[in-house]
DNA sequence: ACAACAATGCAACTTTGTTGCAAAATATTT
DNA sequence: AAATATTTTGCAACAAAGTTGCATTGTTGT
């Protein structure tokens, strides 16, 4: 596992730091998306924030995370699949956001389904959000 | 229209003041979604900061505007269609902002797919936002 | 082990969002 | 129409989030 992180890390042509090996490792433990508070609670002992963000802006420019879209100010970031690399992200898979737990899981089963857009209209990104109640704070 | 703008402010049971009025009018003039800090630019010599914060807030309360969730922490906000009222929203169309101008736009002719989660999930809102060259950028 | 390069921490700063309270505006009552 | 009650606004002060430059530290390749 360790020596998987690194070697996303080399993969990608980053060099291997604690901050970016604790950060990525903290998406694989967590399972689900982290938003930068998640992460900032999480390390704010071993890292400063700037760091957080740079970390996090490099991993999405390098297609190891992508950002789902949230409408209270709180961009998530989840890992890619293999497919992603640099400036070009395939995350057409739909996005939960549970309003109980405040979780966010990548719903890999169900793929976004394509939509026909007006004339003139040109999609590059399409991301479909799901808030509601997740499986485990279903009773 | 500026007796139409009174009108939806009285159908929602709020007391008429220059900042609503203001701001709902911002909304028909440009015809597609703000952010914040757009209507911040074209009324910050009106209005502070402050109030036009509430004001987002007590609208996206009573049904008026919807929210629009987006990956670069700006929320964008658009009116509602009349079937949306107080706790109650119903925009259940395609949103799409243009990489290229920035504007976003409400795609009514298109609405959102309903899509199937895995066991335990349940669906409170729905959210389809496409990214892209809107029709205007578009050569 | 050394030089070249990249990443980090720190400080200072800008922007964004929040809260309490007094003043002003709007609504309601008589 | 004036007086009262209620709501909204602006201000100030603050808290949180995000950015930038630069010196220091860590990483990489030879």
């Amino acid at each position: 596992m360790q020596a998987n992180i690194t070697e996303i890390l080399r993969k990608h042509q980053l060099s291997i730091t604690e901050a970016r090996k604790k950060i990525l490792s903290l998406f694989w433990e967590t399972g689900n998306a982290l938003a930068h508070g998640d992460i900032e609670q999480k390390s704010s002992e071993d890292f400063d924030r700037v760091t957080i963000y740079r970390t996090l802006q490099t991993f999405v420019d390098k297609g190891i995370i992508h950002t789902i879209p949230t409408s209270d100010n709180s961009v998530r970031y989840a890992l890619c699949k293999d497919e992603c690399a640099a400036g070009h992200h395939h995350d057409d898979h739909v996005h939960f956001i549970c309003d109980d737990c405040g979780n966010t899981y990548c719903i890999d089963e169900v793929s976004v389904p394509k939509v026909k857009l007006p004339k003139g209209f040109k999609a590059a990104q399409t991301d479909l959000v799901i808030s509601g109640t997740c499986n485990k704070c279903e009773q």
